[in-house]
RNA sequence: GUGAGUGUAGCUCAACUGGCAGAGCACCGGACUGUGGCUCCGGGGGUUGAGGGUUCGAGCCCCUUCACUCACCCCA
C-alpha cells in the first residue's frame, strides 16, 4: 500500500515552484518600498493563543484547528492564521519598546481542517502584513495602497477591494443587539444556518447568501445608522485619502469578517475564477488584539492573501513573466569531451552562468532533445574537433543554425554572453536560413 | 460535519447487453557518420483504488471500505 499525502496537504512539485518564488519575489518588492519587514514565525503555537484572539465562537475555532495534546500536557496548535503569531512574537519580545511603529510581512502555511474544494486546501499559504502602533486612518490607507499595489504587481486583472467598517467596543454591541432583534423578529423568513448564526454570531446574517435572508437583511437595520462618530470619521477619512490617492475600492456594507478581533475597517479582495470561492485575501484593523494577548494597548491592522487563490486567478499567465531557466546547454560527445566540459562549465557557473550539462553517455540526438525541452536557447557541442581547438560549437536553437568551434573554453562569462547576443544581432540582418 | 459525482498506464480518457485491458499525450530509443521541434517506426510502463460476493468467466453486476473532486457551511 503505497503512502499518499494528507488529505487536503499538497505537494508543490518542480513545475510549480517557479511560480510560487515569482510571487514571493514581486511580493517582497512592494513591501521593501513599503519598508515592511519580513518576521518568520513558528508554525505550531499553544492553543489558547488562538482561542483567546480569533474568538471561542468562530468556526475556526470550534471546528477547523488541528489540536493535539504534547506528550508534557500542553494543548498546541498548527496555526489556522498569521495575525496571531505575529502579535504573540510582538508581545514576547516587546518591540514596542524599541520601535513606536512595526510594520511586518510574513509568508508561510496555515492549516485548518475543512473540506477540501476547490481553491481551499487544509494546508495553504499566505502572504501577510501587520502594521502595529497606529490606528489613524492614515494608516488605514497606507495598508489598503499597499494591498492594492501588490495585487496589481503580481498581475491580477480584475479584482475588487471591498471596504466597511465593523464599528468598535461602543457601537458594534448595540448594532449586534439590533440585528439579533431584527432577526429574531422574523425567524421565521430566515433560512435554517441563519436561524442557528441567530445566537451564536448575529452578525453572520448580514453576508448570508440565500436569497429570501438577502432579501429580509436588505430591510435590516444598517451599520452604517449604528456608527459612533469616531468611527463615522475614521472611515470617511479612510475613504478621503483612497480617493484622493485613486486607489479604487467598493463599499460594502455587508462584508463581516470571520474572526472576532476585527475593529472599524474590514476589508476583503473578491475575484473571478475560484470556483464557490471568491476571496483572495481579507484583512482589517484589531486595535483590542494586543493588550488582549498580555501586550500594551497598541493598535493593529492587517490583512493576508491567500497564495493557492492568487495563483490560481492568475492560471498561465504568469508562466510569461518567469525568467528564461538556461542560458545554454552543453553537449560532450565522448568521455574526453566530458572531463573537459565539467570543468569548463564548472568555472562558467561559479560566473553566474545558467547551464545544463548533457551526458556523453548519451548520444547527441538524445541530448538535442533533452537541450529543446529544457528550453536552452543555445546548445554547446563538445566533440574531438571542438576539444583541438579548444572551443565549442554552438546551435543557435532558434534560428537553427551552427557556428563550428566558436566559443573558446577560455572565455569568461561575459565575453561568452556577449558572443551569444552578437549572434543574434547579426542573424536578424542575414537572410534567414529556412 | 452534510450532500452529490468520480476512481482503468505518469497525465487525459476508451473498452457493446459480463468474454484475451486499449488509445492519445508524456517518457526512452531508432529512421546510414556529430544536431532538437514536424513526420514515421519501435519500446518500457497496469494488482482496472482496496477487500469480499455472484458467475464457466467481472474493469463492467452486488456488498463493504478507502481515496479524490465539486458543492453546502465557512473562509485564504
Amino acid at each position: 500500500m503505497k503512502i499518499a499525502s494528507v488529505k487536503g496537504f499538497h505537494d508543490i512539485l518542480p513545475g510549480e515552484t517557479a511560480r510560487w518564488a515569482w510571487v514571493e519575489q514581486r511580493a517582497r518588492e512592494v513591501f521593501a518600498r513599503y519598508h515592511f519587514r519580513e518576521v518568520r514565525i513558528p508554525i505550531l503555537e499553544r492553543t489558547e493563543l488562538f482561542t483567546r484572539s480569533i474568538g471561542d465562537t468562530t468556526d475556526i475555532v470550534e471546528k477547523e484547528m488541528y489540536t493535539f495534546v504534547d506528550r508534557d500536557g500542553t494543548s498546541l496548535t498548527l496555526r489556522p492564521e498569521g495575525t496571531a503569531g505575529v502579535v504573540r512574537a510582538y508581545v514576547e519580545h516587546a518591540l514596542a519598546q524599541q520601535e513606536p511603529v512595526s510594520k511586518l510581512f510574513y509568508f508561510g502555511p496555515m492549516f485548518r481542517r475543512e473540506r477540501p474544494q476547490k481553491g481551499r486546501l487544509r494546508q495553504f499559504h499566505q502572504i501577510g502584513v501587520e502594521v502595529l502602533g497606529r490606528d489613524d486612518p492614515a494608516i488605514d490607507a497606507e495598508v489598503l495602497m499597499l494591498l492594492h499595489d501588490l495585487l496589481v504587481e503580481l498581475g491580477l486583472r480584475s479584482f475588487t477591494i471591498e471596504l466597511n467598517s465593523l464599528g468598535d467596543e461602543r457601537c458594534r454591541p448595540a448594532f449586534r443587539e439590533a440585528i439579533r432583534a431584527f432577526g429574531e423578529a422574523h425567524r421565521g423568513h430566515l433560512c435554517e444556518n441563519c436561524q442557528r448564526r441567530l445566537e451564536r454570531n448575529p452578525m453572520r446574517l448580514l453576508d448570508c447568501k440565500v436569497a429570501s435572508c438577502t432579501a429580509l437583511m436588505a430591510t435590516a437595520p444598517t451599520m452604517e445608522s449604528f456608527w459612533c462618530q469616531p468611527c463615522r470619521e475614521h472611515l470617511a477619512a479612510v475613504r478621503h485619502m483612497l480617493d484622493h490617492a485613486s486607489v479604487p475600492y467598493k463599499v460594502a456594507p455587508r462584508i463581516v469578517r470571520g474572526l472576532d478581533y476585527y475593529v472599524r475597517t474590514a476589508f476583503e479582495v473578491k475575484a473571478e475564477g475560484l470556483g464557490a470561492q471568491n476571496a483572495v485575501g481579507g484583512g482589517g484593523r484589531y486595535d483590542g488584539l494586543v493588550k488582549s494577548l498580555g501586550g500594551p494597548d497598541v493598535p493593529g491592522i492587517g490583512f493576508a492573501l491567500g497564495l493557492e487563490r492568487v495563483l490560481l486567478v492568475l492560471g498561465a499567465a504568469v508562466d510569461e513573466q518567469l525568467e528564461p531557466p538556461l542560458e545554454a546547454f552543453v553537449a560532450p560527445l565522448d568521455a574526453e569531451a566530458e572531463l573537459q566540459t565539467l570543468a569548463v562549465a564548472r568555472r562558467w557557473r561559479r560566473e553566474g552562468l545558467k547551464i545544463e550539462l548533457g551526458s556523453a553517455s548519451r548520444s547527441l540526438k538524445s541530448q538535442m532533445r533533452q537541450a529543446d525541452k529544457s528550453g536552452a536557447p543555445f546548445v554547446f557541442i563538445v566533440g574531438e574537433a571542438e576539444l583541438e581547438a579548444g572551443a565549442a560549437t554552438v546551435r543557435d536553437m532558434l534560428r537553427k543554425r551552427d557556428y563550428r568551434c566558436a566559443v573558446s573554453f577560455r572565455w569568461t562569462v561575459p565575453e561568452v554572453r556577449a558572443y551569444l547576443r552578437s549572434l543574434g544581432e547579426s542573424a536578424e540582418e542575414a537572410p534567414r536560413h529556412e
